[in-house]
DNA sequence: CAAAAAGTGAACACAAATGTTAACTTATGA
DNA sequence: TCATAAGTTAACATTTGTGTTCACTTTTTG
């Protein structure tokens, strides 16, 4: 039987999403499969957490990639249609926030959040967003938002449609 | 020479919201003190992080009585002050966020903040705040803001005083 | 000052996870 | 079909953190 690492991925993603310190061989299990395969594609545990860390960044760049670059116009619409994209990520993500793996945890998200970082810049340049708010802040605030969302998704207190509505709408507007 | 759990706790506090995987050695290390004294105070290292937790939620709570019980008046005022409270206390919640030490963390925070969800239905109630959002997801998305912040003045991005502002500026009007 | 309390350092057993290897079985594809 | 690649099981060494004990030193206090 041929093993992809991509399933190996998804499960580990998975598994370590709800307990950050789960073992090699919980994760070989859960996958349906030898720790040593693990072993033979991953040969450490880093390298496994490196590789996650990695394909989580490149979905979250496919999902930057829907932030357009010109003027904005709508800023509403983009930010739904982002986060929307977002949301579904939280087992790919999850470990990021919380695995002792990295200490550069922090830039790695705002690597992968810069395109929206500068159009938020953008939008903020047209008049469509405050000004007497960094776009550090602004995007710093708008993952704190998104998540919250995701711990709300997570504990069945919210589906994913109306999460990512409420994201953007409080993000946007405020709370009063 | 009097050792007080106190301090052990400020320090474990300190150096498990940097590191939350770090090691009993390095915190009693740290705190100029004998991995065997710990032992002596907090026979297992779970006992230590109760007492933690413990002592974070307490923190956390002397922060909530200042939340008014009555008719809100000025929600912002309340907000700011709270927040304010609460922006210090990073280093003794921080190790909340990431321990894979108790599954219900969620269920931890949840109870942290009940005074203030109070406050929101109350102020909802009222007219002060929106009403088109539960007060769960209120609380929340606060909260997240919250982390947010916390995070950036972890990364000395943002003073303390100008954090708190930004927590409840973005909560109560949001970003446009 | 003397006794009791508190703290220290060193040592040890134990458990658990990781990295690694080797022999064996199953699947793939030329 | 047959050679080879891929996967499995089983073992083993190593490392690391924790729990625990004990004899010794320092501090506190009656």
């Amino acid at each position: 039987m041929v093993i992809k690492n991509e399933h190996i991925l998804d499960v580990a993603a998975l598994v370590l999403s709800k307990r950050p310190d789960a073992t090699l061989q919980t994760i070989a299990a859960a996958a349906g499969v030898s720790r040593t395969t693990i072993f033979n594609k991953f040969p450490t545990r880093d390298d496994l957490l490196d590789a996650l860390a990695e394909d989580a960044l490149q979905r979250i760049g496919s999902v930057m990639a829907l932030v357009p670059d010109g003027k904005p116009s709508d800023v509403a619409a983009v930010m739904i249609e982002v986060t929307r994209g977002l949301i579904p990520l939280e087992p790919r993500t999850a470990f990021l926030r919380a695995a002792p793996h990295r200490t550069d945890l922090d830039s790695l998200w705002e690597q992968a959040v810069t395109p929206l970082a500068i159009y938020m810049g953008t939008a903020q340049a047209y008049g469509l967003l405050r000004r007497d708010h960094s776009v550090r802040w602004l995007t710093a605030s708008y993952i704190g938002l998104l998540f919250a969302a995701w711990d709300e998704v997570n504990q069945g207190e919210l589906g994913t449609a109306q999460a990512a509505r409420l994201v953007v709408d409080s993000w946007l507007s405020g709370a009063e």
